[in-house]
DNA sequence: ACAGACACATACCTCCGGTATGTATTTTCG
DNA sequence: CGAAAATACATACCGGAGGTATGTGTCTGT
């Protein structure tokens, strides 16, 4: 999906600008600015949270002034955008392989809603997506995003009725359902006395509950 | 729950303060500013959402300056934070109303959840309870207050196994689950494009669960 | 009645998001 | 190839907002 950095190598490039040696193009530059601002910004917003993070602070960990910042980002809530969108595709590429691992559609789905989970547990996870988001994007910011981790839910929801691994139903309450309470459950789980047994008993209960709702078949 | 104002009538108060006539006391007043920056907090945070909500316009509302905010708040954070504790508590009643109507105790949760979902469905409720208090307050503070939505939840569900309603099963994670999905599914269903439509199918979906995870008893 | 506590009001400070402007580098085009 | 235009920044500055320090009027216990 990105954009390969153009080879240095390779003698004719026709659209491609000039090279002069050593010189970086424009767009490798800032390529480069901007994946030090995110990764900057997202280690502080992480950590802090999004309210207590300085755009300062953002670009002197980056290396950078709020010059280059706002050339790149219209603003705080903007570059948060950003890191919160690059968040869940990482997140949803986690969820795809676990969902791709299966056949059966429902089972594809479990194996999905675990792999979400599991990552949810991540502090660095949850104070972006879970905590901060909210507030700071709007829940039609998130739900609207190309990839996020609601939209994968659904779609999984969606093609096990399609393909009858579940009785029929609307998608969107049982998504809801699925996606919200799995997001509490990462939550709770690890500030739980014992994390490790929460997850496994929140695993179990999740297994229940797919059992329940999936047709004999 | 709230201290009723000191009576004006009644002659003979020892312990009381002294009454001259029209002049209130201290208590009075203080409970009286406190009652008006909350009031006028609640507004603003439920109309602009915490960040963009200044000190300044809720003084400015409330008829006081930050002096008084200051001398009852020790700032932004915590007073956000007495705004919700009291939404908490509104939430808490209406649930603990329904929750009371019904004998079976897990019926009793179903119609808590749904009075629950109902009233997150106000756009103020969520704003304040679902959108800014995560990431204002953090998910530990939000928990642990003394009156809180998920805590009630908690002892339906746990009451509801102690008495064999549902199978025995570790009520934590089962909470989180009904919780966080009636939370998500509230945002979703006034987001719809049928709101109605989308509440009764959601109210549908949980009937199913709750029949689902009954004992047939 | 008087001293202390209490309930504010006023003035000010600091930090932060955002903007306006200047500058060096790169790309484009004649 | 060179100049103009676009790009990618850096620097300087502004206004607003949260928080603090201090002053002032009102009430309360003795």
């Amino acid at each position: 999906m990105a954009a390969p950095r153009t080879g240095t190598g390779s003698g004719t490039d026709t659209a491609a600008p000039r090279r002069t040696a050593g010189r970086p193009t424009q767009r490798e530059r800032s390529d480069a600015t901007v994946e030090d601002l995110l990764t900057a910004a997202r280690t502080l917003f992480a950590a802090d949270g999004y309210a207590a993070t300085s755009l300062d602070a953002v670009c002197e960990r980056a290396g950078v002034t709020k010059g280059a910042l706002y050339h790149h980002f219209s603003g705080k809530k903007q570059l948060f955008s950003a890191v919160y969108t690059r968040e869940q595709e990482r997140l949803a590429e986690r969820i795809s392989a676990a969902y791709l691992r299966v056949e059966d559609p429902w089972e594809a789905v479990y194996e999905g809603s675990r792999a979400y989970l599991e990552a949810s547990l991540d502090p660095e996870v949850q104070r972006i997506t879970l905590l901060d988001a909210p507030g700071a994007l709007g829940w039609e910011a998130m739900r609207d995003l190309g990839v996020n981790c609601r939209q994968l839910t659904l779609r999984g929801v969606k093609y096990a009725i399609k393909q009858g691994a579940v009785a029929p139903r609307p998608p969107d309450p049982l998504t809801s359902m699925l996606y919200g309470g799995l997001s509490e459950s990462a939550m709770a789980i690890v500030r739980a006395e014992d994390p490790r047994a929460a997850l496994a008993e929140t695993l179990a209960d999740l297994r229940k509950l797919f059992d329940a709702l999936a047709t004999g078949r």
